[in-house]
DNA sequence: TTGTAGGCGTTATCAG
DNA sequence: CTGATAACGCCTACAA
């Protein structure tokens, strides 16, 4: 439990002043070779590290991004939180990982961050209100940005799937097999808008003829609100009048759906009932579901986020292109 | 984009020295309620909050806590990083997340937590070499915990899920609805005994007076490796020979295997074969895969190793019991 | 190239 | 109860 040597310590053992110590490890700064040796050596032997909290609190950048999550339901978090932390690090950062709840919440977590002196904020949800964030903004001196969804707080980019694009391929990937009574399944009223998704459904399906679309509410984001959801409209809806394929707002909605669908009520899919999803999520390949999906692009979205922490790229909202995954579910042919 | 205020600042503006206002943000500090309204208002106009920086380079104490990751394949790690977070915020601790992999290596975070002050680290990953760990150890000043699976380095406690008693009353079951040849699939070599559930798995069934039980091997802990693992098994044994159920040694593996029974091989779960898993992830309870699993108690467990982190409870591994959950992939009848 | 001040914003400790 | 001095370990700027 020995005490951290500090660069004094160094100093002394290499016979040079503490100055010369940091030198040495600082990248290109002017030092002799001999000098620097010297240091190494000894700060090999006392197993010497700058301490990251003072050089912080010198230059007042920590090297640290908090990312606030608010919905760990959701599976698809984990691939991009494990994209995030890769890239984070391979750049020198650290990410703080923040659970954003009804107890502690953004306001909370950002005056925190604020306090900590973290470098940027990422929000990483779908539930925040933005006239909360908007206010919270002036507190936390850091820069925000959102991921995965839209942002409308003035000042704070947001980095997403292009969702028109996305839903247009899926859309005529769905026309293209025949479906003509399309259906969607949004999350909560509030979060919803800020997918962008709902609403370029509609205007595909009104551009091609067809005037109504049935929409299915899901109380939240998950697999048992999807299910539930589905349930309800089963029960509401008799035979004749059904949807042949339902576009879910994302994935654990749609598996959630699918079971139901097949479990409960025996339909087929895709035969009697078509089924899409957002997301791409692990399980949607899984032979049991076989979802057809769209894919947000993570890496491209991941690498532009941090481009524009680290300032090699204009802070400005992006959308990005993903890829559509076209499995049975959705495959009459 | 102001510089944050400071305690002199705040000092300036009611009229007192900076140390007086640093006591009015101190709980139970000596000082007067006037001095204290007095600061207290100004600090409230000028927005100022204390700088966590600085408090830690003087204390000594971040109250931030590494989470070294290796795996986030495995959807477990979600319901597990939700509530260690929940958690640790609780006790106005901070996670940091740090993903663990060939390019970023345990030692690596080791140090690098080392030079950010962290008050503990958490082990939460399967995959990492006791004799690694050792050596940085000593690098690495704050405490270390190994999470959700056994540690065999000496001064690490790991807090986990009692996997003898787990596999004990699932085996129980499973030779309850009249199972008698049992195979079990379990993970790499090197990482399938820090969990302990092999083991005990044959164990019992040797008690039992089954002598031969089955090895798949599985070449990681996911689906996809679930799903050839079986597969290549199938293939070379004959129908005569095989199994009646089939343990895994955890979810992942049991959902990628009861896919290709079925999907490739035309099996019916649980007639012609059972399956059962460990986690209870939240695909298990789909009707899809009515996985029967062993919940680990993630809630125990997380609380049990923030109270050893703040040094409320002994530091010392232990194993602690989680839950049998029953669904269709095993029942008979 | 090297050494010297001074400062980052807080806490610990002691004098008044 | 309040103010002052020293320290935490590093960095920037300047002088030798």
């Amino acid at each position: 439990m020995a005490k951290r040597p500090t660069s004094q310590n160094v100093a002394d053992m290499a016979g040079v002043s503490k100055w010369t110590v940091i030198r040495a490890f600082t990248p290109g700064a002017s030092i002799t070779e001999e000098s620097r040796a010297k240091v190494m050596a000894a700060a090999g032997q006392l197993n010497y590290r700058p301490n990251l909290l003072a050089r912080s609190l010198a230059t007042n950048l920590t090297h640290q991004v908090a990312i606030l999550v608010d919905d760990f339901e959701n599976p698809h978090k984990l691939p991009v939180l494990e994209r995030l932390t890769l890239e984070l690090q391979a750049e020198g950062l650290v990410p703080m990982l923040v659970n954003i709840n009804e107890r502690f919440g953004h306001v909370h977590a950002l005056l925190n961050a604020g306090q900590r002196q973290v470098d940027a904020v990422i929000l990483f949800g779908t539930a925040f209100r933005n006239e909360t964030l908007q206010d919270a903004r002036l507190e936390g001196a850091a820069p925000m940005f959102v991921l995965a969804r839209d942002s409308q707080i003035p000042g704070v980019p947001a980095i997403s799937c292009d969702a028109t694009i996305a839903i247009e391929e899926l859309c005529a990937h769905l026309r293209e097999q025949g479906y003509r009574r399309p259906g969607f399944m949004a999350g909560p009223q509030t979060l919803s808008t800020a997918l962008g998704r709902r609403r370029s459904f509609k205007t595909f399906w009104v551009r091609h003829g067809v005037e109504h679309v049935p929409e299915l509410p899901a109380k939240s984001y998950s697999m048992t609100s999807g299910a539930e959801a589905v349930r309800h409209y089963l029960q509401e809806t008799s035979a004749g009048d059904r949807i042949d394929v339902l576009m879910c707002e994302n994935d654990a909605l749609a598996l959630g759906a699918l079971d139901v669908l097949r479990s409960e009520f025996g339909l087929r899919v895709p035969q009697d009932i078509a089924v899409a999803g957002f997301d791409n999520i692990m399980f949607a390949d899984a032979p049991a579901y076989d979802l057809t999906t769209y894919e947000q692009p993570i890496e491209d979205m991941v690498k532009t986020t941090i481009d524009m922490i680290l300032g090699r790229r204009e802070r400005q909202t992006v959308q990005l292109r993903g890829r559509l995954v076209v499995r049975g579910s959705t495959k009459r042919t």
